[in-house]
DNA sequence: TCTGGGGTCCTAGGACCC
DNA sequence: TCTGGGGTCCTAGGACCC
């Protein structure tokens, strides 16, 4: 616990609906729904506006359909968001060095770190300025929340939303949580509460005075003792920067269950190279090959399997779960199929057996080349090709960029039987006009998103450079190499 | 039209070792 | 002729978070 609320907690108000309202001017001030579209897609954001007809993240998007049949609803487009993480995420680096991003639209600072004076009335203004920062470099509101521990600033900026900033003076956290509900503490979800309240336990203050030993005992030894902590206001957790990834998963839920099992063992290694892609692309390579099996009833389970070393060649890891789903019973129906790689490490146990002959080589020369050949074969191209084919498919996916050789930019509002409707606008324009193409229109192309704050012209313009990346700044007639366009 | 996708951390039992 | 005690690794599952 600090003397002073130097620990702030950004957290940006709606984020990916309120960047596609801040894509789309016909969707200000409108319902708008961000999510899985599909048959069995879940709400990941609902705007403000959607939510007042009671839509909420983690909801059935059929269920939000019923609720609020005229918001837009809209499939995510993560690397737009990202985007605009890294804008803001570059924002908080300004105020100190120690950041610690927890999602796209969220983060905790150190202060204190940064060098802000250790007091309410600085911390203050950091937040404030902070706030205006962020408007000014993606238009988009964040509520910023102060206090002296982590657990605090985030509850301060929950207390802030929608855009504004709280701070909770040091010394006032016991009284103020006392009356709260268990749910407001970091780690308590729908099974803790339901623990306490079977104890008759509701409040944060009666956590206190059932004392340490008693949660314990209800709910285990970590998790007892640091809810006991956190209920007095008690949190020593350090804001840590950059923490590497512990594993890397992918995972497909499919609109309709799978029976057939050849189809089941073919998404398992389609899921396996994909696994594989990202892995690659984050320079890592894992141990522990898990797989991961939604059944028909939503029963899950996970069959896991430990290799001698840590590898990121496609055949081993794919050889690996087609292993494991042969242990797995699949009749009834699978829901969803998931491969994932723990136990990441920086290298390989085929750079390890390379590095030892290597240096094998150097006095005898044969050996080598038989490993080098094995660890070769592992860069199959499966994972880009599949890539591609995926963005073909989600061409005209809802809320999506495109561009018409006539009309211009603007943004899939629907497709479906044939026909793709498109609105016209841009960020910086008017609401605009639909218009409706077949969607094989050989002057329609998808296009990438076009930037939220437009980079002012000559003099100079001083919105920031990371909201200009290289494929804004100039026209962007030639798409980059490795995105789809059309085949 | 019930329930996504990507993570983290903890627990508990068995194997194995000293 | 009734049992030890840890520590570590692996596996499986569950809770929680955004």
């Amino acid at each position: 616990m600090r003397g002073a609320p130097t620990i702030l907690h950004l957290d940006m108000d709606a984020f990916y609906a309120a960047v596609e309202q801040a894509a789309k001017p016909s969707l200000r001030g409108k319902p708008v729904v961000v999510g899985g579209i599909g048959p069995r897609g879940v709400v990941a954001t609902a705007s403000y506006e959607a939510r007042v007809f009671g839509v909420h993240s983690a909801m059935a998007t059929g269920q939000a359909r019923r609720m609020c049949p005229n918001a837009a609803y809209l499939a995510p487009r993560f690397s737009l968001y990202r985007q605009v993480s890294d804008a803001v995420m570059e924002l908080l680096h300004g105020l100190s060095p120690l950041v610690e991003p927890l999602s796209l639209d969220e983060a905790f600072v150190d202060l204190e770190a940064g060098g802000t004076s250790a007091s309410t009335q600085a911390a203050r203004e950091v937040g404030e300025r902070l706030r205006r920062d962020i408007r000014a470099a993606t238009g988009l509101t964040g509520s910023v929340g102060l206090a002296g521990s982590k657990m605090l600033a985030k509850i301060a900026s929950e207390r802030a939303k929608p855009d504004g900033l709280v701070v909770i003076a040091p010394g006032t956290e016991r009284e103020l949580l006392a009356p709260l509900t268990v749910r407001t503490l970091p780690g308590v979800g729908p099974a803790t509460a339901e623990h306490l309240r079977r104890v008759g336990i509701h409040a944060v203050g009666e956590m206190v005075e059932a004392g340490e030993d008693e949660l314990v005992r209800l709910l285990g030894r970590a998790h007892g003792t640091s809810l006991h902590a956190m209920a007095q206001g008690l949190d020593d957790r350090p804001v840590v920067a950059e923490r590497d990834a512990k594993s890397v998963s992918v995972e497909d839920t499919f609109d309709v269950d799978l029976h057939d099992r050849a189809r089941v063992r073919s998404e398992v290694a389609r899921l396996a190279d994909r696994c594989v892609g990202r892995l690659r692309s984050a320079g890592r390579s894992g141990r522990t090959v898990v797989l991961k099996v939604r059944r028909y009833d939503f029963s899950t389970l996970t069959r896991s399997e430990t290799l001698r070393g840590p590898t990121d060649d496609p055949a081993v890891i794919r050889e690996a779960a087609a292993r494991l789903i042969e242990s797995v019973d699949t009749t009834g129906g699978v829901r969803l199929l998931g491969v994932g790689v723990s136990g990441l490490a920086d290298f390989t146990q085929e750079d390890l057996f390379a590095q030892a002959a290597t240096a094998e080589e150097a006095t005898a020369e044969e050996g080598a080349e038989p490993v080098a050949d094995a660890a070769a074969e592992g860069s199959g191209v499966g994972p880009v090709e599949e890539i591609a084919e995926e963005a073909g498919r989600r061409r005209w996916a809802p809320g999506h960029d495109v561009r018409h050789a006539e009309f211009g930019a603007g943004w899939v509002q629907g497709s479906g039987v044939g026909r793709v409707t498109v609105r016209f606008e841009q960020p910086w324009s008017e609401p605009g006009r639909v218009r409706t193409f077949p969607v094989d229109d050989p002057d329609l192309e998808p296009a990438e998103p076009l930037p939220l704050v437009r980079a002012e012209e000559g003099s100079g313009g001083q919105s920031s450079p990371a909201m200009r990346p290289k494929s804004w700044s100039s026209p962007p007639e030639p798409p980059p190499p490795d995105e789809a366009s059309s085949p």
